[in-house]
DNA sequence: TCAGTAGTTCGACAAATATCGAACAGTTGC
DNA sequence: GCAACTGTTCGATATTTGTCGAACTACTGA
């Protein structure tokens, strides 16, 4: 048995990339990336806090966005290691495009 | 003036993830890297012929794929130069995985 | 226990995408 | 010209995705 290196599998690339395939979504990702572990509420992005967790409920469906509760908060990272693994490559590129 | 190396810019980023987030648009993108130039018809994928043009246009409109046409028919490369300049691994990256 | 904070889920609606037949358009060869 | 071939465009319909208020759940601290 393979050594456990990441706490989720990821989605299908079709899937991760449809993920992705999103502004706001993208934006969340390169903050995550730029800033660490942060919580849902500490992203200043002006949308009803509905919307916002419908779009982090899709990056954890795909499995780029781990989250886990402290406290009152639920706090979310990139899944990095899965993400290395199974799409190498992905991240990096999609992180050092400057565009929408 | 910069010299001219790619024929078409691509699309922001979230709209080629978007083109690429289709698994049949991802096979298309696969078979064209592996055999090349290709026309629409000779992708042998069973579906009617107006939903594989739907799908060449979204490649299309995105500038993933660059098409001219030669007699009857239309040929259709990736565009290589473009991804490369303007989202350097990412070409790479989708196609190294081999999931949908 | 109760108020406040953080976030999810539900349900209705809107908007974007996909599917596919039919009609149309460009090219070739007779 | 016209028939055959390749592919696009149109229009109708279906499916998916996004938006957002309201209700709900989980946790904290007084």
């Amino acid at each position: 048995m393979p050594k456990v290196k990441s706490p989720k599998k990821l989605a299908v690339l079709s899937e991760v990339l449809a993920a992705l395939a999103d502004p706001l979504r993208l934006k969340i990702v390169r903050m995550l990336d730029a800033e660490g572990e942060k919580s849902c509420g500490s992203f200043e992005i002006e949308i009803p806090k509905s919307s916002l967790s419908h779009h982090f409920k899709v990056l954890r469906d795909s499995g780029i966005v781990l989250t886990h509760r402290e406290g009152k908060n639920q706090i979310n990272a990139l899944n990095r290691g899965a993400l290395k693994k199974q799409y190498p490559g992905l991240l990096e590129s999609v992180l050092r495009a400057k565009s929408d």
